[in-house]
DNA sequence: AGCTCATGGCGAG
DNA sequence: TCGCCCTGAGCTG
């Protein structure tokens, strides 16, 4: 269940323990051909927004990407728990990696990794982002700007809990058309994408809310979402906003569950 | 034990 | 916009 922030601390994770050694790749459940990879060397990890791409030798290159569902976690060496979930195992040594409910986990060559590339907008984690082509769809669309931030060709990499933040960080109706949405106010997301999402992959976890709002500083517990991270928002349907204390309202939009403050973030 | 839901995205209609 | 794919955590009983 990850956004672009897990994606891009997996790539650096797996670069730490595997880049410029040979690994053993399998994959106990047999839907995927490990044994293309099985024993080669793995250069390098790179993340694109949610797709992570793990090239071996040979410019062979692993794509995988998450979904909704999916996990890629470090395991202890040793004897594979629940293989028939098991989609890919890569170890070496001490370190072993294991991936299970994967949307994508194909082979693919740099030609292809880079077509896959080609079709994400800017990932505000990448220093080669042009968060100008995410302006230019954007202010093209009608759309509600709480839907265009899913798109992923708008800015890669952010999912549903960075566009309820970032859109109550910048006070903007999630209902308002991207057409609508004036240069400074992309720029002020964009920014905020900018500072926000390096944390996420410094701390693995998403926190959004300034100390002056937080809980703590009235002196109550943190609130702090199950995955991890202290939010204004993200599934704090019904409780009080930090902010003006009117509930956090929940609604659908672009197949996900939005929260939004309907008072901080009131139409214009 | 079963049910629901989850930080996604695809293809069909 | 909907159904569907993949898995497992967190509820409810």
């Amino acid at each position: 269940m990850p956004e672009g922030h897990v994606i891009h601390r997996l790539a650096a994770e797996i670069n730490q323990a595997f880049a410029g050694r040979p690994v053993a790749a399998s994959s106990p459940q047999g839907r995927f051909a490990a044994e293309l990879v099985d024993g080669s060397r793995l250069e390098a990890a790179e993340a694109f927004g949610k797709h992570l791409f793990i090239t071996f030798e040979d410019g062979r290159v692993v794509h995988i990407h998450l979904g909704l569902i999916g996990k890629l976690r470090w395991v202890p060496p040793g004897p594979v728990a629940a293989p028939a979930t098991l989609r890919l195992r890569i170890e070496r040594a001490a370190e072993a990696l294991e991936l299970r409910g994967p949307q994508t986990c194909e082979l693919v060559t740099p030609v292809e990794q880079a077509a896959i590339v080609a079709e994400l907008g800017p990932d505000p984690l990448r220093g080669d982002a042009e968060p100008e082509r995410g302006w230019e769809r954007l202010r093209r669309s009608a759309r509600p700007v709480g839907a265009l931030l899913m798109d992923q060709r708008i800015a890669a990499g952010a999912g549903n809990i960075y566009r309820c933040e970032v859109l109550f960080r910048a006070r903007l109706d999630p209902f308002l058309a991207g057409n609508q949405v004036t240069r400074d106010e992309w720029d002020e997301v964009w920014a905020d994408l900018v500072e926000l999402m390096p944390s996420g992959v410094s701390d693995g976890r998403i926190d959004t809310v300034r100390p002056e709002h937080s809980p703590e500083t009235m002196g109550r517990p943190p609130r702090v979402d199950r995955h991890g991270g202290e939010v204004y928002v993200y599934r704090r349907a019904g409780e009080p906003c930090f902010v003006c204390g009117r509930g956090i309202s929940q609604r659908e939009l672009a197949g996900r569950k939005l929260y939004w403050c309907e008072s901080c973030q009131a139409g214009r």
